[in-house]
RNA sequence: GCAGGUAUGGCGGAAUUGGUAGACGCACUAGACUUAGGAUCUAGCGGAGAAAUCCAUGGGGGUUCAAGUCCCUUUACCUGCACCA
C-alpha cells in the first residue's frame, strides 16, 4: 500500500466535502477545541507542534463522530522580533517573509491530515484582524485602563536596541556581547494590576489543570500585610514600606531603599554622595533576578540618613541595596535581621543591630528564624502569637496614623509598548496642544507603512520613528500638526483575543458578534505549551475580563479547560536545536513513514504532559502496528457483529479509549488498540464489524489509513459515521483472578466468580496449594477480603 | 533567588478509591521460515538463586493487614520569572 497517495486521497476528500467546516448556530451541540496558533518561524513545523495538534485533532475527530458541532480552527501569530530581524537582514518587508512561512506551515499541517476548519484561518498580521486589536486598545484607553509611565528597560548602547531579560542575561547583550545598561523609557501600560483579584477569583470558574491554576496564582502573587510609614530624620518627609509581618516592627533595626528609590539622591549626606552614585551605577547593569539571588554576597551602601521606627521612636539607619527591588511593593523595606535570612546576612556583613522579637521554640535554633514564635522585646505585643500580633500591630498602626492594612500583588501592570517595527501600531496621536489623543475608531486600521527598508534609530525609538511620512499627521481633536505614537504592541496583544475571532472570523462590523460568542460559549478545550500557562493565559484572561466588564463578551472567563503538553526532545534527551544537530523534521518522517505513523508515534511516545525524547526505533514499532492492522484485513470472514470471545475486550476497549481521549492519556489509547489488534491476530478469523470497530477507534489518531481500509471492506466513510457505544455490563468479566497474600506477601492467585460471597472466597484462598504450604504451623488471626481485588491472610 | 514540576527494567512508559509492580511498545537473546531481511512467526527478557524464595518504583524514616501511590525528610534533574514566541 502506498501511504502517500492514500493520505493525499483522503485529504482531498475531506477538503472537497468540507468535512471539517463548523457552522455557527448549527442545531448540534457546539464544542470548541483550540490549540495555540503557532508563530510561523522560518524553521517550519516542529515535531512538538505535531504532538499537540494530533492530540487535539483526535479529540476533535471523536467529538464529531459523537455528534458535536466541533470548532477546531487554526491561524497564525505572526508579529514579532524574529520576522523583523529576518526582514532587516534581507531587505524585505516582514509581511512577505511571514507569507512564505505561513505557506510552509499550512502545507505541512495539511500533509499531516489535521482536521482544522481552514475557512476560519487568519493571521494576527492581517489588517482585518489587527484593526480590532487596535480598536480594543482604544477601549482600554477610553476606560482609563491605558496610561504612559516611565520604566527602566535593558538597553544595549552598541546595538541601540531594547533587550529582553533573556537577551540581556548576565548583563551582556546576546547579539554583540557588549554590556547592557538600564535606561528609562516612557511606555504605554495597561492597568492589569486592577484586575489582580478578579483574575484570582475567576480561576474558580474554569477547569484549568491544577498546575496551570497554581501557575496563575503564583504569578499574581497575592500577599496580605501592611504599609508602614517611616519618617526621615531632618526632613519633613516619610517613605512607605510594605511588609507581610508588621508584627516584627520592634525588630526593625534599619531600612533599605531600592537604589532607584526617588528619595535616595535627596537624603544622601554629602560624605556618602560619591559612594551612593557609584553603587547606583553598578546596579543599573543588573536585572532583578541577578539582584535577588540569595547565595550571592550582599552589597549595599549607607546613605548617611536615618529613619524613625514608629513603634519605639528609635533612629535607624537608611541603606540602599540591590536586593530591594523598585518593582515590587513600595521599593523600600524595613529590615528585621533577626527573622529574615536576607536581612540577617546584610546586618552581619555591615555590623547592624540584630534584635530578636520572636522566641524560638527550641534553644538550639539559630537566627534567623521566622516561625510562629511568641513575641518578645515588643512592648504591647509581648506574649502574643503571630496572628494576634499582626492584628494588634495593624490596628495600632492605623490608630496612630503610621500605616494601613495592605494587600500586595506581585503582578505588575502590563508594559504594552515595544520599540519595534513588526507589531500592531498603537493608534494614538501626540498633539502639542491636546496631548495624547486616540485615533478615531472609523480611521482604523492604522496600517504599518509599506516600506521594505527601515533602520534602527539612534535613541531606541521604534524604527517607525524614522518614517516621517507615516509619523506626521494631524490631531483628530484640533486638526493641528501632530505625531503618531511609534511604539507597537507586544506579541501578546494579538494572541489575547484570537480565540474570540475564530468564532466569527469574517465579521467586518465587530471583532466578533455577541451572537456567535453566545452560541460557542467558550473554548471547551485549550491546549498549549507549559511555557505559556502563566503569562499568555493571564493576559488573555485579563483581556477577556476587561471586554466583559464593558459589555462586549458574554462571559468573564472564555476558556474552560486548559491543558499543556510536554516537549519532544532530541534523541539525546536535550532540547531540539539546530546547533545540537538533533532536530527532526516532520516532513522527512511523513515522506518516509507516512503521516499516520508519525501521528501514532507521537501519541504513543509517553505521558502527554511530560517531555519525551525522540526515538526513530519506536517510530518503526508504530509503523509495524499499522502494518499489522492492514494484515488483519486478510482475516475477515463473512459474518456480522462481534464474536463472543471478543465481546468483553471490545466493550472494554471502547470504554477505555473514549475515556482516555478526554483525559489526555493518549499513550494508553494506543496500547489499548494494540491489545485489541493482538487479540484479533490471535483468533482464527474476525468479522467485518469487528474490523470496522478497530478502524473507527483508531481513526482519530490515524485518519488516512483507517478510512482507506474501511472503504475497502465496503463501509461508508468513518468521518460520516458515528462513534461506537459500549455496554457497561459487557465490560465486566464474570470470572476474575485475584491475589492471595499471607502476611502481606503474594503467595498465589485464585479464580472466583465476580462478587463471590466472602465465605467462599476465604475458603478458596486457604485451599490454594502454595498458600496452604505457607500457612502450615501458623494460626490464622485474621483474613482481610477486599471484594474482587485481594485476600490477605494474617497468621502467626 | 522565587515559583512549579519530575524521578518506576537497557529505553519510552503502564498501574481506579492504597490492593498481583513492570501493561503496551522499543532494544536485546535464542529458534523457525527465507536467495535475502530494517519482513513475519515462536519463546525469553528487573536483579540474585538450581529451586523454594529473597531483593527491587532516586535516598532515608514513618503510617497501614497492605505503600510506586499517604505523611516527614533528603538528593538530582527539568520549566517559567514580565521586550523570544
Amino acid at each position: 500500500m502506498n501511504f502517500n497517495s492514500i493520505e493525499k486521497k483522503w485529504q482531498e476528500y475531506w477538503e472537497n466535502h468540507k468535512t471539517f467546516e463548523a457552522k455557527t448556530n448549527d442545531e448540534k451541540k457546539p464544542y470548541y477545541i483550540l490549540v495555540e496558533f503557532p508563530y510561523p518561524s522560518g524553521a517550519g513545523l516542529h515535531v512538538g507542534h505535531v504532538r499537540s495538534y494530533t492530540a487535539q485533532d483526535a479529540i476533535a475527530r471523536m467529538k464529531r463522530l459523537q455528534g458535536f458541532n466541533v470548532l477546531f480552527p487554526m491561524g497564525w501569530d505572526a508579529f514579532g522580533a524574529p520576522a523583523e530581524q529576518y526582514a532587516i537582514k534581507n531587505h524585505i518587508h516582514p509581511k512577505d517573509a511571514v507569507k512564505e512561512n505561513i505557506k510552509t506551515f499550512k502545507g505541512q499541517m495539511k500533509n499531516l491530515g489535521f482536521s482544522f476548519d481552514w475557512a476560519r484561518e487568519f493571521s494576527t498580521t492581517d489588517p482585518d484582524y489587527y484593526k480590532w486589536t487596535q480598536w480594543q486598545f482604544l477601549q482600554f484607553y477610553k476606560h482609563g485602563m491605558a496610561y504612559k509611565d516611565t520604566i527602566p528597560v535593558n538597553w544595549c548602547p552598541n546595538c541601540k536596541t531594547v533587550l529582553s531579560n533573556e537577551d540581556a542575561a548576565g548583563g551582556v547583550c546576546e547579539r554583540c556581547g557588549n554590556g547592557v545598561i538600564q535606561k528609562e523609557k516612557s511606555q504605554w501600560m495597561l492597568k492589569m494590576s486592577d484586575y489582580a483579584e478578579d483574575l484570582l477569583k475567576g480561576l474558580d470558574d474554569t477547569n484549568f489543570a491544577d498546575r496551570v491554576k497554581l501557575g496563575q496564582i503564583n504569578w499574581i502573587g497575592k500577599s496580605v500585610g501592611a504599609h508602614i510609614n517611616f519618617k526621615i530624620v531632618g526632613y519633613d518627609k516619610e517613605f512607605t514600606v510594605f511588609t507581610t509581618r508588621p508584627d516584627t516592627l520592634f525588630g526593625a533595626t534599619y531600612c533599605v531603599l531600592a537604589p532607584e528609590h526617588v528619595y535616595v539622591d535627596e537624603i544622601t549626606t554629602k560624605d556618602k554622595k560619591e559612594e551612593v552614585i557609584d553603587y547606583k551605577k553598578a546596579c543599573s547593569s543588573k536585572n532583578d533576578m541577578e539582584r535577588t539571588e540569595l547565595n550571592k554576597e550582599k552589597t549595599g551602601v549607607f546613605t548617611g540618613a536615618y529613619a524613625i521606627n514608629p513603634a519605639n521612636g528609635k533612629q535607624i539607619p537608611i541603606w540602599i541595596s540591590d536586593y530591594v527591588l523598585s518593582s515590587y511593593g513600595t521599593g523600600a523595606i524595613m529590615a528585621v535581621p533577626a527573622h529574615d535570612e536576607r536581612d540577617f546576612e546584610f546586618a552581619k556583613k555591615f555590623n547592624l543591630d540584630i534584635i530578636p522579637v520572636l522566641s524560638s521554640k527550641t534553644e538550639q535554633e539559630e537566627l534567623p528564624y521566622i516561625k510562629d514564635g511568641i513575641h518578645i522585646n515588643s512592648e504591647f505585643l509581648n506574649g502574643l502569637n503571630k496572628e494576634d500580633a499582626i492584628k494588634t500591630m495593624t490596628s495600632w498602626l492605623i490608630e496612630h496614623n503610621f500605616g494601613e492594612k495592605k494587600v500586595n500583588y506581585k503582578m505588575r501592570d502590563w508594559i504594552f509598548s515595544r520599540q519595534r517595527f513588526w507589531g500592531e501600531p498603537i493608534p494614538m496621536i501626540d498633539c502639542p496642544k491636546c496631548g495624547w489623543v486616540p485615533m478615531k475608531e472609523e480611521d482604523l486600521p492604522l496600517l504599518l507603512p509599506d516600506v521594505a527598508e527601515y533602520e534602527l534609530t539612534e535613541n531606541g525609538e521604534s524604527p517607525l520613528a524614522n518614517i516621517t511620512d507615516w509619523v506626521n499627521t494631524t490631531c483628530p481633536h484640533c486638526g493641528g500638526r501632530a505625531k503618531r505614537e511609534t511604539d507597537t504592541m507586544p506579541n501578546w496583544a494579538g494572541s489575547s483575543w484570537y480565540f474570540l475571532r475564530f468564532m466569527d472570523p469574517h465579521n467586518k462590523k465587530e471583532f466578533t458578534s455577541m451572537d456567535a460568542m453566545k452560541y460557542w460559549k467558550q473554548v471547551d478545550w485549550y491546549n498549549g505549551g507549559m511555557e505559556h500557562t502563566a503569562r499568555h493565559l493571564l493576559y488573555a484572561r485579563f483581556w477577556v475580563q476587561f471586554l466583559y466588564n464593558i459589555g462586549l463578551v458574554p462571559n468573564k472567563e472564555m476558556i474552560w479547560t486548559r491543558v499543556s503538553h510536554g516537549m519532544i526532545l532530541g534523541s539525546n534527551g536535550e532540547k531540539m536545536s539546530k546547533s545540537k544537530g538533533n532536530v527532526i523534521n516532520p516532513d522527512d518522517i511523513v515522506n518516509e513513514f507516512g503521516a499516520d505513523t508519525l501521528r501514532i508515534y507521537e501519541m504513543f511516545i509517553g505521558d502527554y504532559e511530560h517531555d519525551a525524547p525522540w526515538s526513530t526505533d519506536s517510530l518503526r514499532g508504530c509503523k509495524r502496528f499499522i502494518e499489522k492492522v492492514i494484515r488483519l484485513k486478510e482475516k475477515i470472514k463473512e459474518g456480522n457483529g462481534y464474536q463472543k470471545q471478543h465481546e468483553s475486550l471490545i466493550h472494554k476497549s471502547i470504554k477505555k479509549i473514549s475515556n482516555d481521549l478526554t483525559t489526555m492519556a493518549y499513550n494508553t489509547v494506543i496500547s489499548t488498540l494494540m491489545i485489541l489488534a493482538n487479540a484479533y491476530d490471535d483468533s482464527e478469523y474476525i468479522t467485518k464489524d469487528e474490523y470496522n470497530l478497530l478502524l473507527t477507534l483508531l481513526n482519530p489518531i490515524a485518519p488516512h489509513i483507517t478510512e482507506e481500509l474501511n472503504e475497502l471492506i465496503g463501509f461508508k466513510p468513518i468521518c460520516e459515521s458515528s462513534w461506537p457505544k459500549y455496554e457497561e455490563e459487557k465490560t465486566v468479566d464474570k470470572e476474575i483472578t485475584i491475589a492471595v497474600q499471607v502476611n502481606g506477601k503474594l503467595r498465589g492467585t485464585i479464580t472466583i466468580n465476580k462478587d463471590e460471597k466472602e465465605e467462599i472466597v476465604k475458603e478458596k484462598a486457604q485451599e490454594e496449594e502454595n498458600v496452604k504450604r505457607h500457612l502450615a504451623n501458623l494460626n490464622i488471626i485474621k483474613i482481610i477480603v477486599v471484594p474482587n481485588k485481594i485476600v490477605n491472610i494474617i497468621a502467626k
